[in-house]
DNA sequence: TTGTATTTAATGTATATACATTCAAATCAA
DNA sequence: TTGATTTGAATGTATATACATTAAATACAA
């Protein structure tokens, strides 16, 4: 549905602004997407992408500083996302020999056995919350890439 | 940048889950652009959105949940965000004459000047952080549109 | 009418987030 | 080496958010 119809609002002057408007109403309308498929395992979103990053490493391990690098939202706390992670006994977390004020975290068995489980279904999913063919998709990911400049 | 080289990921298997990492960091990278217009103003993204919410209306009052129906966030707390823009004599609550559940809010002249003020600051704005021309703006809103279905 | 259900806004509460501060370890310059 | 600076992670804290509950007003059905 056209973004003006959604929010009840008259038609934008402006592109550029309706475009912010539009970015922020589907990251919405995404993220109350994604909650249905996470919580039911007890995950936050940004907690999949943190075992997702740990699984792009393993077996080697990743400092907390890295995994807050590649974090989806920088501003969101590394350290205290990879405490609830440890508690539920998906990460572990060990003090890095070279350097003693990094803290190495590595996604444990348990970790990864649950995206597996989680793999297919999260492909099932996003695919039918997309509703966009592969071209449009490709399209999307690169007017998204230039976007951001 | 390409998203992989941002978030320094090996390539995507599956462009649709691609387009899912994209659209939140994108989003990310929006509102920490937005946060550093808004912030000296003291208001936040959703508080701005409400204040465009009213003078849409305006003169016409909107009620509490005629506003948390046009939200961009459906699950922030309206009734909560309009007490901020009270405090900021931004807006005026009213008790509705018809139906004394209802809460009227109005814009007030000074909630109208700040908007004025930011207005052509945040069209220009908006225009340098998408680095997108027009043409590809449209694109981007056609397949967003089309994305949710 | 009268009792029940629904709607509206506000509030309570637990958790998440943004941002600043702290503390220890490492780096670097004098 | 020594003192200052920087870095990495954790923690403190205020605010925001998600979600549930409440309380009042209205709608609706028996």
């Amino acid at each position: 549905m056209k973004i003006e119809e959604e929010i009840r609002q008259k038609p934008f002057k402006d592109v550029y602004n309706k475009a912010v408007v539009n970015l922020l109403y589907t990251h919405n309308y995404l993220v109350t997407q994604q909650s249905k498929i996470f919580k039911p395992h007890d995950l936050s979103p940004e907690q999949y992408n943190v075992l997702r990053i740990l699984r792009g490493q393993h077996p080697e391990p990743i400092t907390v500083s890295s995994i807050q690098d590649r974090m989806l939202n920088k501003m969101s706390n590394a350290s205290r996302l990879v405490e609830k992670l440890k508690i539920k006994k998906m990460v572990e977390r060990r003090e890095c020999a070279e350097d003693r004020r990094q803290v190495d975290i590595t996604i444990t068995d348990k970790g990864l056995e649950i995206l597996e489980q989680l793999e297919d279904e999260v492909k099932k999913f996003n695919k039918s919350i997309l509703h966009l063919n592969k071209s449009e998709v490709e399209q999307l990911n690169e007017l998204l890439d230039k976007l951001r400049g």
